[in-house]
DNA sequence: CCAGGAACCAGAAATATATTCTAGAATTAA
DNA sequence: TTAATTCTAGAATATATTTCTGGTTCCTGG
């Protein structure tokens, strides 16, 4: 289904080039949610509420969706994706295990920064969307993420440079203060007034302590 | 108000020891949300799943909690109020620094594996509690569990045991991975047959690597 | 003991929201 | 062109939430 649509926004949109408006349903629908959710909270993500915003009708979200639940749920695989190709080509430029994880924790950080409504969402929604229909298809993208993570540092660890730990804990040793920073961050007001400095702040201490729980010894401090 | 239905619950319970039935119409709304909820999910938490389980009429249920989202963001409150208890008292008990990182992070992952329901509608429930009515408390109380952990560690800090960090990394630094894998393991299924293995498996490992994130020079290995 | 008020509960009625359905317009491919 | 398919629209329907009215129970002051 995802191949189908796709295709039909392709053909569409270079259509439209030329046209006046380059007007593809299915974005406007997830641009209109996300507008709401960020404006509104999660709750405002309706059937109505996204109606009123960009102008489609029951008929035209039913037949991309499938449901309420069908717009967050597919959002989030969308920003899902976003997210993790940010993080993968920033892996990718690494050489050392200590530059990987640095590399882990800033693009992940950066993106956060750099996207905050897409970020707030993806902790709100985590939730609901997976419990939706798209269950399988998430899990499946969380572990492919997970495993490239683990299979990036695998040699590294093998010579002893990082330590050898479960595989199914590297990941949350190396993103979960990051993401439990950001998260809490994103719950108090943004750029706001009351809450907690920007992540952007804490860039070095983040990435230096990700690093010391993985660090192989003799590699542990700078 | 908590005082108030606090009281009033007292007062009944009292009575109906002596009587037939125990009945605190509270309590059991909230028993057979959290019910709905692990058996069908956060969207089973409807006005009319809640009813059919524990028999309170529709009435009951706002008078009690005011909305559909009511009911949910005051079962989150009492079940994080439950978890701090169980964390502050860990806490308590330990003396050196390392022991403190050590008690927070294995009370944590205890409380979670012994009431996996529990901890998997914390996670679930945390996007719709924090948007509800309810979001001032919430805020409120994480800071006070925060601002504990702070302080307990401040000493120790000063003393050069502990890194001289932004107190606001802190929690993130000590509790991130833990919390992180937790969730991790309860997305999939429980005791479940495809699953992640059980937090209680990598006590050891997740208590050190917390340790490592924060431990003063001179303090990194064990 | 006896008002009288407040908390509590029940269930019908009203409201809001989600979903389905039918029909038609736009697009594509043969 | 035409037949098939995708896409859109909006009324009709189904479900869910919330409100409202009335009654019961429990406590409290007199």
């Amino acid at each position: 289904m995802a191949t189908r649509t796709s295709v039909a926004a392709v053909a569409r949109a270079s259509k439209s080039a030329a046209d006046t408006e380059p007007h593809d349903r299915r974005q406007d629908i997830l641009r209109a949610a996300l507008a709401c959710a960020t404006e509104l909270g999660l709750e405002a993500v309706s059937i109505e509420g996204v109606r009123a915003r960009c102008g489609a009708s029951v008929g035209s979200i039913y037949h991309h969706f499938g449901s309420r639940e069908g717009i967050v749920a597919a959002l989030y695989v969308a920003l899902f994706q976003r997210q993790t190709a940010a993080i993968e080509a920033a892996l990718q430029e690494a050489s050392t295990p200590r530059e990987g994880v640095r590399a882990l924790v800033l693009s992940y950080l950066d993106w956060v920064v750099a996207h905050p409504d897409q970020a707030r969402f993806m902790f709100q929604a985590r939730g609901l969307a997976t419990q939706s229909s798209q269950h399988n298809a998430l899990t499946e993208q969380a572990q492919r993420r997970n495993q490239a993570l683990v299979d990036w540092f695998a040699p590294h660890q093998a010579m002893g440079a990082v330590l050898p730990l479960p595989c199914e804990l590297l990941p949350s040793l190396v993103m979960g203060p990051t993401q439990s920073y950001c998260r809490a961050w994103l719950s108090a007001g943004d750029g706001g007034q009351a809450g907690l400095p920007s992540p952007s702040r804490f860039r070095e201490e983040l990435a230096n302590a990700a690093w010391l729980a993985v660090a192989g010894e003799g590699h542990a401090r700078q």
